[in-house]
DNA sequence: AAAATACATATTGTGCACGATTAAATCGTG
DNA sequence: CACGATTTAATCGTGCACAATATGTATTTT
């Protein structure tokens, strides 16, 4: 970039191509993980959205829907129908937590839990499926949320 | 990864973690872009979606809807609607093309062609949000190409 | 203790994404 | 020419994402 006499700055057209096939290339590679779970996580009857969800919850056991919110990056409005299904799949339970009835705590079910063993096979078949070594995958993780952050703190 | 002796691939659980990991941080990554995108493609009156076939169109001026389901990876399931609300708001028109009919050919109007204009603007603001130079945009783009590419494989 | 405030979740409505199905047009081969 | 196979869009149903709104609960203030 560089900095003009009354101190905004300039963006090239080479950079306005940049950012627009970098924007697309997230989008697509979200599309293309996404495509690439999907036939597995069918055969567990998950969503993809689903799956991330109990993602966490196998990493921490119980956690709040605003929790859950917060690490998901998603808001109620996503979230409870999501988790209706989950509860009526018999995955999870949703109790109010006795200290604070505001919140709604988000507990796995023996047959939740159980299911994070299959999730193994899952992930041999995606990560195969991604072709990246360990620090290819770890340099694209800190790089994407890098960008997360910044664009989020905009 | 270590190959076992009956010629099956072995995933360490640091693999397992950073797999997820990883594709939480695209997930989240096109979270964050939509989100900064919003508000001034609200200005506009246009979805992060529809912002991006719009993108396709000033970049190739008219297609078919099969082709702009190719470069955005979308079905016409996912595209005749958006495209009808993009003809509504007069950005584009729909013609069936004379030399096969079932072809739908997408065009810009006088109106939408000149929204391009307005999307330097947009790109300014967004472009510094990313705080990444150009080299680390070009190169996150082709890691994520790559990677998109790796899982459509399968 | 009562009112005001802030917070947690649910509800509703719109738009996107995708699979499955349907319908129409084209093409290939006999 | 005719028949079947393929291609291209549109339509329908389900689920995710989010804004706006509503409801109810806890905290703070008076």
């Amino acid at each position: 970039m560089t900095d003009k006499a009354d101190g905004q700055t300039m963006i090239s057209d080479e950079e306005k191509r940049l950012e627009s096939q970098l924007c697309f290339a997230v989008y697509s590679a979200a599309h293309a993980f996404n495509r690439a779970y999907k036939p597995i996580l069918d055969r567990v009857g998950l969503t993809y959205p689903q799956y991330l969800v109990m993602l966490v919850l196998w990493e921490k056991g119980c956690l709040s829907v605003k929790t859950i919110g917060e690490k998901l990056d998603l808001d109620s409005g996503t979230l409870s129908p999501l988790l209706k299904r989950l509860e009526q799949a018999g995955l999870i339970g949703r109790a109010r937590d006795p200290k604070d009835e505001r919140q709604v705590i988000i507990s796995l079910t023996e047959k939740g839990a159980g299911m994070k063993c299959q999730v193994g096979v899952i992930m041999d078949a995606i990560g195969q499926a991604t072709g990246c070594d360990m620090a290819e995958m770890a340099n694209l993780r800190d790089q994407l949320q890098k960008l997360k952050v910044n664009l989020a703190a905009e």
